[in-house]
DNA sequence: CTCTCGATTAACCAAGTGGTTAATTGACGT
DNA sequence: ACGTCAATTAACCACTTGGTTAATCGAGAG
């Protein structure tokens, strides 16, 4: 309902579907028409429009009208922002995977030493 | 459409929402309520409590029942996949301010010359 | 038992989204 | 001038989303 969407608001939603994903790697890959953009899918020319539209409202591709076609291009920076919120929580997800690194090596040292014990334990969720 | 959603499109969409946004920063400083959490916002709680289960449906959060409150708690590992899908276009975002401290200089280097020359010219989009 | 409190569910609404087909625009080739 | 081709716009549809208010549920307190 927030209208006035703020600039991350719009890049993770212009990233929330599959086949904008799609258009954005291929663009990775160098400018590209968008009969192009829209051949590798089974959907209509405007649905690959309206696509091409939201992409572009949040800024992640820009459009260079060459004759009768357009070619489109890949700007990343948006993905900076997106990527940089991100990585604040970096640590939270190290550490969860510290827990299981953990978990394993303490069950393998448990194997090792005595094969056969009790239940394997599992991670506790919050230690 | 595709309805059958795949994770990295269910953890964007969840992360492109501000009022979500905020909730899983105030749970990266620690575990919290409902109500703990819904304070800040001026929505109603049905209104916290359905982004709460598209957090959790997106992974990001877990909901733990204590007597009459649910304590919910950061999962963050869901970030991490986007995190890596995001770094994959990172070189391209670097080559774009690249080309931007390669206008600044370009112009502080025109400045030291001739001083007081005409507008501050504005970095072209394609350069 | 009853009342309150934290939270969720139910039912509804307005707006947005992802898709369609049909019509439109604009540049090119003949 | 005409037809064609790339792409967009228009109009429509089904479904989702973010919000509301009212009702419900379950655990404690009196």
């Amino acid at each position: 309902m927030a209208n006035t969407q703020d600039t991350l608001s719009i890049t993770f939603a212009a990233l929330a579907d599959p086949t904008r994903r799609a258009i954005l790697t291929r663009l990775a890959r160098g400018d590209a028409t968008v009969g192009e953009l829209g051949e590798p899918f089974e959907i209509s020319a405007p649905a690959i429009s309206k696509h091409l539209r939201v992409l572009e409202g949040a800024g992640l591709i820009e459009r260079e009208v060459d004759a009768r076609w357009r070619i489109c291009r890949l700007r990343a920076e948006p993905m900076h922002d997106a990527h940089d919120w991100l990585e604040a929580y970096r640590r939270h997800w190290e550490e969860s995977l510290d827990r299981l690194v953990e978990f394993v090596e303490q069950t393998h040292r448990a194997d090792a030493k005595k094969r056969g014990n009790g239940a394997p334990r599992v991670p506790r969720k919050k230690p």
